[in-house]
DNA sequence: TATCAATAAACGATCGGTCTATTATTGTAT
DNA sequence: ATACAATAATAGACCGATCGTTTATTGATA
């Protein structure tokens, strides 16, 4: 058994490598985030690389929960449910001053390019969470509330880069704004228009 | 008269930049990629925030008049020109092997959240490109040729963010399917359907 | 007492930046 | 034109700090 929470140490630097990045967020950044001494680090890590991999993972498990319960939400429509879910990142982010980016967005620009590992990693998580959102996409589009003339799985793919896009500029210019035009161009185009639905 | 010329001091330090990121830049690895001495490096820049501010400026410079070039295409309808831009900077990312992002994507998503002067540069970077391509947006607005239910700069700051949001995913897949699909949804869904215009 | 997780201390490498010394280049006076 | 001081530019050794990582030792358990 552990002494210290695993899963903590992987939130704290998780929260710093939104906020700092991955290079410039140091080993010795994390433990003295949460306490943990400085030898302790590879005993319960092969590495930094292994260590950013294992965040990914718990990154995933963490929004995925959060995910998988906006869009199931059967009081909106599905068109509803995803202009919601963006919403609540949206707001997450205004909260916490549009200085911190997502784990994935920070770790896909800055080292994604250069370490296959993470790439991968990062490649895996959005094929799933992409799979997920296409499904209430699709359901949507059979319903008639969201365009049909464009696949589910790229529209899906499309929205979670785009946002991220929207992320990175936020940051630049400390404002919602950038998200908040992400929101409603985007929700504008991908309504069906030939249908009246929230 | 310097012996060295900044310029390409500045170029190879964007290139290693958009390859490696800011931070996993060493102002050696710029200084040994074009043959440069450390003295020589500090001689001519205070450091390296002041460095990579004037990457940015340099930047701003050689793309914008790539930018302006592609814009006054006159053989081209506005909404062509504007997916023509797109599609030639497509084209280096490919050529590139998918691993190389934007300077100022790159910068925005790593240090605009903790160096002050490098997100208000980036800033106004962004603001003068957007000023730039609404006035042509407008153009293709009054044409017909682009939906006019989105103010043009709301639609260019936007459509800037979403295609370095794709850039940022074209990393992690190692592909141009997200700049593809960036492309195709973007036009299809800014396009003026009522009229036929390519 | 043997085992092994947990930790402190130290490792070599590299970071951004400074320092002193030397070499080109320039402006000025003759 | 020539001599010479002044300044710009080049050169690389060097600085303390910090990087990711390794090693040696401790402390608890069985």
């Amino acid at each position: 058994m552990a002494k210290h929470d695993l899963n903590n140490i992987l939130e704290k630097g998780i929260e710093l490598f939104r906020l700092n990045g991955y290079h410039n967020t140091g080993i010795r950044d994390i433990l003295k985030a949460c306490d943990m001494p400085k030898g302790s680090f590879y005993h319960s890590f092969e590495s930094k690389e292994d260590f950013v991999i294992k965040a990914i993972s718990h990154f995933e498990e963490v929004i995925g929960k959060d995910f998988e319960k906006n869009l199931s939400d059967e009081s909106l429509s599905y068109y509803e449910r995803i202009k919601n879910h963006f919403k609540i990142h949206i707001k997450w982010y205004t909260d916490n001053d549009f200085k911190v980016g997502c784990l994935l967005g920070n770790l896909s620009t800055e080292v994604a390019g250069t370490i296959d590992s993470v790439s991968n990693s990062i490649s895996g998580v959005y094929d799933r969470w992409s799979r997920g959102l296409a499904s209430f996409i699709k359901k949507g589009q059979e319903q008639g509330e969201i365009v049909d003339d464009i696949e589910a799985l790229h529209l899906a793919n499309y929205l979670f880069d785009s946002f991220n896009g929207a992320v990175g500029r936020m940051k630049v210019e400390r404002s919602s704004e950038p998200l908040d035009l992400f929101l409603n161009i985007n929700m504008t185009f991908i309504k069906n228009k030939e249908k009246n639905v929230n």
